[in-house]
DNA sequence: AAGAACAATGCAAATGTATGCAAAGTTTTT
DNA sequence: AAAAACTTTGCATACATTTGCATTGTTCTT
């Protein structure tokens, strides 16, 4: 087996597992504990992960490869969720819309004939708009973060300030009726809040999975926002929380 | 069998199983060893492959432009002229490297240990520098042209005012001695004088099928450029116009 | 603080690499 | 068509990398 090979495999399990132990893995690959230990320190050194008393951990970049392939599963419900949002779009807005799988697979089934300008700091959002010959793009530069293929930073900030927008799609990793809309990067919430104030509504486009869930930093309150559009029906009864608090739910 | 032959069979090969050994490729084709080993390193010159220790492993290879590739017939000249490029990064420089394919290419076969910060303005350039771990990448914003993949205006050029790079890598239409680097789009030829005025010294790395190409937009004269580099010799009877130049050519 | 688990280091064997050389094969020139 | 010039190929040699193991040092657990 090459030593490139085996790396490869290393980087593959340490996307799926998040983390792993040498003794298992020498193992799995069928090589000695020594091989193992190597390679893992080769690939700290280029900064691919980082290594741990008796194992290592993902650092990954490269996990963008794996939260890309949700599976097919939620396909189906961004579909159903996708197929919703569709009907706010209406030629001549200005739509702001950030990073995260719902939004790059909503401008992807934007209609061909709309005419809009969207306003982003993701780059898949924007190839992904490559193919909308109507839709301008204007693009938030800043410092790239790899991790979630996102600008960040006081640039962005500061491009944010002169837009007046008729929506922005906020895309989050958790919703909770009571601790509002949350995220894992602190930066990025920061941007999102600014997002907010450029825009006069804010739609949260969310599957049912996020519902119920807390990160460490909170974007807003659930009644700051204007809409909110997730897969289920809206008088699904994970939606009764939510219900209450005066957003509207479709 | 003819090298050429067997060189579209490694090719072949890579392609399907991502990785090679050369013994049993040996066997496989029934050449020795020394054959396979010396065609993998025309091939790696090349760009087609990495050779690593006990065989090859197949790159990334444009996978992201897609429909933008030249076709294989350029590419074997980017390889060369990739390769050559590569001697001038350092560890702790700033880049400045705008779109088109040459760059893209070049990014995508930049060290992974190499610990650069880039600026640029090109989506398919960002997204390739994921896989580089140590490269941190600054997203010039703007006004996001589809077709180019690139941002461009005065909101690009507002930030760069505060970039000081070291090079600037910058990607050009047509290569003239006396009319200058040109390219197509206005636009994009104010940005590129502006990353000129950013960065120490300026490379531009072109193919010989842009020699003496000139398109409507000059961005500056040759000798304003401080190297070029192409895929040629640089004693090749195509160049003599520009060696006079006083430009360093390699 | 002792024992267990893990990490680092040096070493030797195995494997892989670079280079020069001569023979065989190709292409170009005459 | 023969000779000359050049390329490609396989082999022998010396050199370099990778690997597993033994030994010694370090960190963690109880």
């Amino acid at each position: 087996m090459l030593k490139e090979e085996r790396q490869r495999l290393i980087l593959d399990k340490l996307n799926t597992d998040k983390k792993i132990n040498f003794v298992e893995l020498g193992k799995f690959l069928d090589v000695s504990y020594d091989s193992i230990r190597r390679d893992i320190i080769e690939l700290e050194d280029k900064g691919f992960l980082k290594k741990v008393h008796g194992g290592a951990v993902a650092n990954s970049y490269l996990s963008v490869l794996g939260t890309k392939t949700n599976g097919a599963s939620s396909s189906e419900e961004l579909g159903v969720l996708s197929k919703k949002a569709q009907k706010l779009f209406e030629n001549r807005q200005t739509i702001i819309m950030d990073g995260g799988t719902t939004n790059f697979f909503m401008a992807e089934q934007l209609a061909k004939t709309l005419e809009l300008t969207i306003v982003t700091n993701s780059t898949p959002l924007a190839m992904a708009l490559n193919e909308h010959p109507r839709i301008d793009v204007i693009f938030l530069g800043g410092t790239y973060f790899k991790r979630y293929q996102i600008t960040l930073g006081s640039e962005v900030s500061r491009q944010l300030e002169h837009i007046n927008a008729d929506y922005y799609f906020m895309g989050v990793n958790g919703v909770h009726a009571q601790k509002g809309l949350s995220i894992r990067h602190y930066e990025e919430s920061l941007i999102k809040q600014q997002m907010m104030q450029a825009a006069k509504k804010t739609v949260c486009c969310t599957i049912e999975e996020k519902l119920n869930v807390q990160e460490a930093h909170r974007v807003c309150n659930f009644q700051q926002l204007d809409l909110m559009i997730t897969n289920l029906k809206p008088t699904d009864f994970a939606l009764k929380d939510f219900q209450k608090q005066g957003v509207e739910i479709i």
